[in-house]
DNA sequence: CTTGGCACTCTGAGGCCGAGAGTGCCAACC
DNA sequence: GGTTGGCACTCTCGGCCTCAGAGTGCCAAG
């Protein structure tokens, strides 16, 4: 199982467990409170509803179960939730065409990883109807492929960088004193020469450690390349960064029609630092990872379940992908589009790079 | 007045366009159906409810106001609103102070304009507390300011522009034949020698025109020109689009929470198609500018209102910005705001070109 | 034209009732 | 001892009624 079993659970009868897994697939499909009868009826094991309910009622004690009021039926706690997802449910492989639906989806070509990122997470949650997420994490080794300086105005200079395979970032900073275009180009010229293929780390390391303290000793042009190589690389470029997709979708599902819930919710999205925190959890855990409601650690999250996976390209994990959704939603079929979304956009980074 | 009047309104009476305006603030105050009673307390005019109930029946009967059943108070229609804003409201200038806060948020330092089209979004949603739009839109001259090629793979290149002031956009292009470093930065030397602070439009025309023809006369670095050239410049560079912040707040004004409504919405903020269209009609109309509910020319912002308002520099329009919320919105506040972060975010981006 | 009076209408909250669903418990059964 | 049918009990939900409150429209008088 590629999801890490949280709870302890004491052994539950053969029996009950089966009952247990029937009655969540009910619920997950109606979304109705199950009652002893239809339990019962759907069970496949003859027995009778008085039986069920004493299983129920076990269930009940035991914490998996719950009744909204007196005379409804049952309804999973999530402690329920925990106990199928992690040794009652089983997920079938994805069919061979929906694979090659997603592969189609991905493998179209983009301009840059932000709109990969996009991409993916519209097609996550249009295939899953949940809201989608991709992140783009820090990475650890950032490539330094080219640099442009360009000056704008006085002491303004216009810095594009381009980093790992074809990611670009531009950014503009304030210079001590007026450079002129030529000037520039060289200081560009030198690094590039020197730096291109190195990791950025390791540009800033070498270059200002080695160079800044004989500053004074340096010519005009070491001079400028100190100067710009100081703003230019002084922060980590790839920030840690999430897209959100068809957050729509969560509007639809009966279990969150509570609109401020979902205002809470949608706000989460925009502050981003929680979920970020969570996506950090999951970064190095490998394989499908799954939070049900507020064991994601944030109480926005009452009510959903967050099924990520991290993806990887050589050993070494570049990000996070997954959905928000209900928590009541259909995880035999979350679970391996979420597993296999994550293994088709690795392989996709992969090609490209 | 800035929004242009549409309706065209029989005369009223001074007194009637008096109980309108007071029931309309009145209405905008309280979310509540306005009855006679009430206005005549409101109204300041020492005039029995009795009276106020023939003067609403008129009103009534001519389309201004509506009430919700037999027995509640009345409401504002369309039209009603219309008129208000027309020609009954007055609109207060903003705050000195208040002015001052919005302008130091808009004058720190950004990277590029779509990052300053998500601060002022957010500042816009911040302060009226409804949603923040603020629209880029395809300009007429894009200035080429500088051109890099970077070669990728066999035949792929990346493609760094640097257009106008700071605008930088990136984009990978397949190549015919493979291109080595050495000949693709002398093409790009080349265009920045020739074309740099050029019109766009131009340099498409200059290149391909003049040289497509001849191209079998050509040296190599022109051949390699005008392949490079060709796909860089096919398509307009810089795209339309825009920005909408704080759509949380939709969904807490009482008028708006029809959750079906309100999806429909957002999916149209995702969707763009139709809210492009529409702030494509204010680019040129000068000032802001009001649509009421339909007026709007989509279904999906019924109840809704949208206070538009185009920036520009150096009298060419760059931009439309503007807030969307619900009908009974406080225009007497939200016009101020909207028109005032129009002309501030003309300056930012005047001082910053 | 304005006003007070008055009958009328409609909503919304509260209370009541009965149907339906499901439970818990118990005694009987295998 | 586990399983079962029976039965009383509880709770929700929808329908129905009622009543107070708010506001209207109309009319006749000022």
């Amino acid at each position: 199982m590629p999801w890490e079993p949280v709870g302890n659970h004491p052994n539950l009868n053969e029996r009950t467990q089966h009952l247990l897994k029937v009655l969540v697939e009910r619920y997950i499909r109606d979304g109705q409170p199950v009652g002893s009868r239809t339990l019962a009826r759907d069970a496949g094991l003859d027995l009778s509803p008085a039986t069920i309910r004493n299983v129920m009622a076990d269930l009940e004690d035991l914490g998996y179960l719950q009744s909204p009021h007196t005379s409804a039926g049952r309804v999973p706690t999530a402690r329920g939730y925990r106990l199928f997802i992690d040794a009652l449910l089983n997920v079938p492989p994805l069919d061979h065409r929906e694979v090659e639906i997603l592969r189609r989806r991905i493998d179209q070509p983009v301009q840059n990883s932000a709109e990969l990122a996009r991409t993916v997470s519209d097609l996550l949650s249009g295939v899953t109807r949940l809201a989608g997420i991709v992140m783009v994490p820090r990475r650890n080794v950032v490539t330094l492929r080219h640099v442009e300086f360009l000056p704008l105005s006085e002491n303004r200079v216009l810095v594009v960088l381009v980093l790992n395979a074809q990611e670009v970032q531009n950014r503009i900073i304030q210079t001590r004193r007026p450079y002129s275009a030529v000037e520039l180009n060289q200081a560009a010229q030198y690094l590039n020469g020197q730096f291109a293929g190195k990791g950025i780390q390791q540009v800033r390391e070498t270059l200002l450690r080695d160079l800044r303290e004989t500053r004074d000793n340096l010519d005009r042009l070491m001079q400028t390349v100190v100067e710009m190589a100081e703003q230019t690389f002084e922060i980590d470029p790839v920030g840690e960064d999430y897209v959100v997709a068809g957050q729509t979708h969560l509007m639809q599902c009966a279990d969150l029609s509570d609109l401020d819930t979902l205002r809470q919710l949608f706000e989460a999205f925009n502050h981003k630092s929680d979920l970020l925190h969570l996506f950090d959890q999951c970064l190095h855990a490998d394989g499908v990872q799954i939070f049900i409601g507020e064991e994601a650690g944030s109480s926005v999250l009452q009510g959903c379940s967050v099924v990520t996976a991290p993806y990887t390209v050589e050993g070494q994990v570049l990000g996070v992908l997954g959905v928000i959704g209900p928590t009541r939603m259909a995880y035999d079929r979350v679970i391996p589009v979420v597993e296999v979304t994550a293994r088709l956009l690795a392989a996709a980074l992969n090609d490209q790079d």
